[in-house]
DNA sequence: AAGACGAAAGTGGTTGA
DNA sequence: TCAACAACTTTCGTCTT
């Protein structure tokens, strides 16, 4: 394909390309799809997938539109503290479970079985409606927080299934939005074997590291995921590339790694630790020596952390370390 | 002077009664 | 809910290069 940008038409014709983007060919930010619900009333376009609502607002939609929705779309459009709800549950007709009429007569055994069915539609439908509104709040946490952390798609689109899941099991309720997408996040970025950390995830959040880690745990125990326990192994490129380290050193620090897990000596210890303590290792037999002081801050461990897991390592798989 | 080392006390989280 | 516990951090004094 080419692109004329120095000619007049090709100019022209990106022109031409951008507005039919925008009228036609609008995607889903989140989930790539083309689908949409689109909710005149509330002025939202939602995405059927994945429920993202899209805060631009649905333009020329009857007279009276532009009247009074300014202002109630500044309202709505605003993110944070929860949204009142405009109809109270007081106001909206509820069909009961008797089987009476409004002057308290029986009804028929036909028409008792379908104020039933209307009754299961109308609390299907609301909760339907509550769990897009919430969804539509946790996806922007979702894009706030992946963003600031530079996290890729397929990292988030796991993370939005697993608050969905979460959702679902009304795990949320009595929680905020905010952590457990957190946890969510956490979680996704565990099983992509993305190496963030609870404390780096936890940073964006207002709820700290504390909350985020309950909810981890609470999304472990009642959504069945299958999280790979943290390998120290996953840290190492990250530590070694910001200290400018060589392949070599990677794939040595690494090696030390496995047989150090072979031995079972890496269960309950920090994996950053391990992981710069291997790279000290790695670091100091290959003879690109960096102090433990800026190991430790790439790993983000204390030097002593580092220290004593070297030692360690070196000790249990008789490594010997050359001296300078 | 900078880095490595190790001891001691403190911190936050887990586990089990 | 509490205490015991392991891992990690902070701090600091000493030794080595």
């Amino acid at each position: 394909m080419s692109t004329e940008i120095t000619s007049g038409r090709g100019l022209e014709r990106r022109k031409e390309n951008v507005s039919s983007e925008i009228t036609e060919e609008v995607r889903c930010p989140i989930c790539g799809s083309t689908r949409f619900v689109q909710d005149y009333q509330r002025g939202e376009i939602i995405c059927e997938v994945c429920g993202y609502v899209f805060t631009e607002r649905i333009v020329d939609r009857g007279p009276e539109w532009r009247a009074f929705t300014p202002e109630e779309r500044e309202k709505r459009s605003r993110v944070g503290s929860p949204l009142t709800r405009l109809t109270p549950d007081s106001l909206v007709t509820m069909i009961d479970w008797k089987g009476k009429d409004y002057t308290g007569r029986e009804l028929s055994l036909k028409r008792k079985l379908e104020s039933l069915r209307w009754r299961k539609w109308q609390i299907r439908i609301r909760m339907q409606t509550s769990i897009e509104r919430n969804l539509a709040q946790a996806v922007n946490e979702l894009q706030r927080i992946g963003s600031q952390l530079g996290l890729p798609r397929h990292v988030m689109d796991q993370a939005l299934d697993i608050y969905r899941q979460a959702l679902e099991k009304g795990l949320v309720r009595g929680r905020s939005i905010e952590s457990i997408m957190a946890a969510a996040i956490y979680a996704a970025c565990r099983m992509y074997k993305i190496p963030r950390t609870l404390d780096e995830i936890a940073r964006y959040t207002k709820s700290g590291r504390k909350d985020v880690a309950r909810c981890y745990r609470l999304l472990l125990r009642e959504i069945n995921l299958r999280v790979p326990l943290a390998d120290p192994i996953d840290y190492v490129p990250r530590i070694a590339e910001q200290l400018k380290l060589s392949g070599m050193c990677v794939r040595k620090a690494i090696e030390i790694l496995k047989e150090a897990k072979k031995r079972g000596l890496t269960a309950g210890k920090d994996p950053a630790g391990l992981a710069a303590a291997a790279i000290y290792i790695a670091s100091l037999l290959l003879g690109e020596v960096r102090t433990q002081k800026e190991i430790a801050q790439a790993a983000r461990v204390t030097e002593v952390t580092v220290r004593n897991r070297y030692k360690e390592l070196a000790k249990e798989l008789d490594i010997k370390i050359p001296m300078k």
